[in-house]
DNA sequence: AATGAATGAGACTTCATTCAT
DNA sequence: AATGAATGAAGTCTCATTCAT
């Protein structure tokens, strides 16, 4: 009968196709997730897929929820553990060019994000939260203005990481970074 | 019965069609631009959408590069018409308050491109040109390092609005500038 | 109306489609063997084609597959009967009469299976096995050589049946093995 | 402007065409040819295709007259030049292992006519005549029945030919048509 | 006389989802 | 609780043929 694929009993399943969804969305973009692939990356029978979750839109919110929690728990990770400006601007400059796009995979899943919820408003909350937690990790040292800014150069140096083929000479990060944090005259 | 469809001798069908996929493009994204939904979207057999694109990569390159290249030449003009780094730097901010991501459409499809980009190297010829074209009218007025981070600013800043639903506090992007550009001391 | 197709589990859908396959290649040739003649010839839903069968190609092997050891089967129990030379050549001629070619529909699909053999390599294990069938049931009677022609002849014979208006004189299949097995003098 | 295709006043387009189609069903089978194939093949505009010829069936139907005419005529030299019944039985065998079935592609296309005569009575004009031409030759050396066999044996073998990995072993050909030609005795 | 443009039919395939088991 | 089988919609693409030029 050649074991019919005993399987049963497999917690954490659930688990392992948001990973696969994460993986498969890395490789295919959204446009090219389906429930195929991901059960597939997942070895999951296809009829799990429809059981677990309400379908693709439910499947990418989680995905994409989780995503967002693990890169922003990284960041507020490095963070923590400054103990002064210097240490802080210098950990927020290693978390642009380091962690958080460090991975081609981490970037494109990021942009993808980025875009679905640029046309689609209910996937907001996601990228919101995320970067509410991003600014609030700086703004024990800077006011909110500067947080904000050092936010959106945190985007805009991560996309050009994306889209250019020879990666942007080192320390500009920081460069920008000093710039932007005005010192008190 | 509905007249059906006499058409014969349409020129400039195929720019017709690639402006359609553009707006299809902003209203469902790359994921969901079919061959039906260009076809309808510019009045169109669907055959014809094969007979004048090699398939929808094509279809899809030719639309970017239409948009980016719209883009540029707007951000151009603006910033042609300034006579002074200070002028200059009011016109980029204008290009960023304003123009380049006023319509929540253009932004939108900008998005789209950079995810596409993201994950595949084959279009980044199209947003490299696009930022270099950036870069270049920023040049006559600062030097190169501060013309990349005027361009990463310009990109985040729009990554910000895309993805917050309340609009920024006006006038941030002219303050972002002003600290990135370094006063001659 | 006509009842909205209630079917749900029909084992050997499979099987059917296989057979139906085969149906189609005689009426239209591989060239014009389609998913949909296919599907409609088996009175089964287009969508089915795909979800058995991995494409026309994979298709097309298990219908010649199961076409080829259908007829070298009947073939090896005609054989199997004879217990002297004389009554296996005997056997021999009236599978290349009746048996083998003795309908059109079998002929048609034998030549579409050469022809594609021909061109494509990947069919031709296919060939070959049905052939080494058919030898080998001379082989108890005669010497190797004689057993390759032999089979050669058979296939010429029904080839020159295939595309002639007029049959063949009856009995030529005989005279033709006679003359090729060489008496032992 | 980037010359227009010159063309224009192109005799011998026809010619070219129906070489090209030959071409194409060599490499595609029949299937798998079609105008626009050809079209690109004889490097002619696909509106001609249509204009010189009345729809695939015409054309396939010169291709092959034109192919088998020129298979026999190959075949009637080399028997013409035969002075004895042992000259002709060599040129034969040397038709059958050299001439006819010496290239894959003429083998491919010979496959391809067959298919298409066993499914459709209206192409075996072109194969009875050949194959009329083919026994011909041989009727002023051997009596008619001989005749026959000779040629379903040059059929047989060549199918061998075309479906087998490794090439017959040398000779065999002769050795086959030396059984068939009964001595006198 | 000749052809580029056009188009509706139909090819294969992938898909999300349903459902009997 | 879990899943393999099933299916209709829709995807991309190729095609033979028509037709205005």
């Amino acid at each position: 009968m050649s074991t019919p694929r005993p399987r049963r009993h497999d917690p954490d399943r659930r688990d392992r196709i948001i990973d696969a969804c994460l993986d498969v969305i890395a490789e295919h973009g959204v446009a090219g997730t389906s429930h195929r692939r991901v059960a597939a990356a997942a070895d999951v029978p296809l009829g799990s897929m429809t059981y677990h979750f309400d379908g693709m839109d439910a499947l990418l919110r989680e995905a994409f929820t989780r995503f967002a929690d693990q890169v922003a728990t990284l960041a507020e990770r490095r963070m923590a553990a400054a103990g002064s400006l210097e240490e802080a601007l210098d950990a927020f400059a290693a978390n642009i060019e380091e962690d958080v796009f460090g991975t081609q995979r981490d970037l494109v899943i990021t942009h993808e994000l980025y875009t679905l919820a640029a046309r689609r408003p209910e996937y907001r909350d996601i990228t919101t939260a995320w970067m509410a937690r991003t600014r609030a990790t700086l703004e024990p040292f800077v006011d909110s203005t500067t947080a904000v800014l050092l936010d959106a150069m945190n985007e805009g140096l991560s996309i050009h990481r994306a889209l250019h083929q020879h990666s942007p000479r080192p320390g500009l990060a920081r460069e920008a970074i000093a710039r932007l944090v005005r010192p008190a005259l």
